[in-house]
DNA sequence: AAAGATATACGAATGATTTCGTATAACCAA
DNA sequence: TTGGTTATACGAAATCATTCGTATATCTTT
């Protein structure tokens, strides 16, 4: 089913760059900072493995490296909500959607989107 | 928030033993071996490793080891999805039951639990 | 009682991820 | 142009999870 699974390190660097298109290492190793504290060098490192793995690409042209995103958001959020719902919830995506909900408290602005993405469902079904 | 995220592999224990209650390494082994292939004597270090963990408990009244789960399935199941959300979601619970719900076909029963659970949590907020 | 099956314990190899030190090159500012 | 700053590359340690071989003890069957 999926092919390949980043670990969570990854997918907090693909965020980042999901979000700003393309960005340095510096770049990413400060957003990184603002949550934990990573060396440079580290990040540095990961960013060269994520290129090797092909989940990211580099621009060389300069003497700091650009990096893009290779794998697409959605692809990948659905990949890790397939292994996530397999290993932990039997296969089931409505347990966990209805566990979710149940453990978090969400407005009435997000119910009323459910609300909707649920009427549209039903009705291309 | 969360304390200790079980692996993969631990997950898929803690489901067996939520579901019986109780089982030995064989049980366990078994039951794993329908899934994917695994050794005996891999299966009963990953006991052993959970037990150190305090993930779950055994009793060695009798030669062969009888092991319960310590964690709780609703407990444990939503450490992992505050985990995931956090990583993967930037801490939007329902920004991951969109995609989720997105991403699969569901029954319309399975919506209409949604539905009323949806309800209960309007009138509870 | 002896042989075979089945259990645990334990140590160690393997593999993957994470982390970081060090070397070296490029840039910048005085 | 020299010193300080900021890059990349690379190797290797540290950690952790997984896997399994081997030793040993306990049962079971004949």
């Amino acid at each position: 089913m999926s092919q390949f699974k980043p670990t969570d390190a990854e997918i907090e660097i693909l965020q980042i760059l999901w979000e700003d298109g393309a960005a340095s290492v510096r770049d990413i190793n400060d957003k990184l900072n603002a949550r934990r504290e990573v060396g440079y060098t580290t990040t540095l490192k990961l960013m060269q493995i994520m290129n090797e793995k092909g989940l990211v690409v580099r621009d060389t042209a300069q003497r700091s490296h650009i990096y893009k995103p290779v794998v697409q958001e959605e692809d990948t959020k659905n990949n890790l909500i397939s292994d996530f719902v397999n290993t932990a919830f039997k296969g089931s995506a409505m347990n966990l959607v209805m566990q979710a909900l149940g453990n978090t408290t969400s407005s009435q602005n997000e119910l009323n989107e459910l609300k909707s993405l649920i009427a549209k469902l039903e009705n291309n079904g």
